[in-house]
DNA sequence: GTTCACCCTTGATTCTAGTCAAGCCGCAAT
DNA sequence: ATTGCGGCTTGACTAGAATCAAGGGTGAAC
């Protein structure tokens, strides 16, 4: 038991959101937290249920996805290790608004809501932190909302690829992306049917500017891909 | 000029965010307001700019929107007396990702980020409202997202008339609504263009759920209208 | 090694909403 | 009263992506 304690500030204390508390700080967020192991394909929690803290996703991966009375799904987030979510849940009174799960074996973290505000109350720094990182996310969002409503099936393609590009590890040489999920995910992630992405993709072979074998992307041309369709 | 200074105070203490100030802090943030007055179609600020600190609407209505490199715009919200906006924009590096145009003859507040750091340094509950009030926001986002997403435009337009339904003064029973803008600017609120708008609107009045007079519209069946297209 | 899922691709077709074009209404300024 | 402009509606047409359907590849489990 003391090892997982252990563990989990270990952990903690990579998180951006977390880096500059002090020992005690920490001590008090890892005795409010509790692991758990995800299957793939397990749910974490379920669109509605009610909220108790939030997470951090230690290794595997997990999906934030939306559904319709319908039944469609659409993912919202494709998140990896290190990565937090559902913080700003704990902050209404509403239940989740997404889904979650594990699309791999997976760990996280819970961190409940109670030490959450406890730091609130004694670290101003950590509001801060708190309030850049969401402010992070709904940039995102609204990069989201204007990639939907403005841009066409290319261009989110090429966004995407783009993105990706940069967020890979820092060797900006490499050009070679390899998609984290596989493609129906990544097309539900830009809204788009697998169909369509395929086709894209093709499209994008085609006039040469990419090459697709399997997860691995090669960017043959990014001056023109970045010009292409624009 | 105490005037002023009386007038702002006024304001700023009826917002949600700020209602459990001290008299101090009031005036604290009293202190590195200004005012700004806005003719009808005059642009607060564009994509783009340098962030200072956040606005508060007084009277008169603004529209955020993203504008696309083609030129295409999206409107992103329509404010109304009351709301502030540019919250979250504050917490990051970042220039203003939309651009705010007043739509009609307005005044808004300037409420400079040091003054909301400052308070953020000194009092705890007002770093929880602003996360609470960020949250809220990142909540609507959302779910505009899962309606671009999964809804069709019929399903958008009954959504946007439920919603206002109940924003609409409490009299629940009254059962018409009056549009608060052009309904070109609805329509890209929707993610629609005005044609699609109108027809929509013709569909259901068509089949007898609402009837439109102008800005007026009136819910004929509210319970078929839930149903309508589901 | 074989089998069975699942994922991906490709083609044919459909459909939703956008575009283009024209006309109308209503309001405001003169 | 007249003009003019901006906003709204309507119709005809188009286009972009979804849907439906079929086939092929790949990897994991046995």
């Amino acid at each position: 038991m003391p090892d997982l304690q252990i563990d989990i500030r270990h952990l903690l204390i990579r998180l951006p959101l977390l880096q500059e508390l002090t020992e005690r700080q920490l001590d008090e967020l890892a005795s409010v937290s509790r692991e758990r192991r995800l299957a793939k394909g397990e749910l974490l929690f379920h669109k509605g249920d009610a909220v108790s803290g939030f997470y951090v996703l230690v290794f595997g991966q997990i999906k934030l996805a939306i559904t319709s009375p319908q039944g469609n799904e659409k993912v919202v987030e494709i998140l990896g290790p290190r990565q937090s979510f559902g913080e700003a849940v704990m902050f209404m009174e509403r239940p989740y608004p997404v889904s979650a799960e594990a699309i791999l074996d997976s760990m996280v973290v819970h961190i409940a809501s109670a030490g959450v505000f406890a730091l609130l109350a004694s670290d101003t720094l950590f509001a801060k932190r708190m309030l850049a990182g969401m402010s992070m996310r709904m940039h995102s969002l609204l990069m989201d909302v204007e990639s939907y409503s403005l841009r066409s099936s290319v261009q989110r393609v090429i966004g995407y690829l783009l993105q990706q590009c940069v967020a890979e590890d820092a060797t900006s040489a490499s050009l070679v992306i390899s998609l984290p999920a596989a493609k129906t995910l990544i097309a539900s992630r830009l809204n788009l049917t697998p169909e369509t992405l395929s086709r894209v993709f093709h499209e994008l072979t085609v006039s040469g500017l990419i090459d697709v074998q399997g997860k691995q992307i090669t960017i043959i041309d990014i001056h023109k891909l970045r010009q292409y369709d624009f």
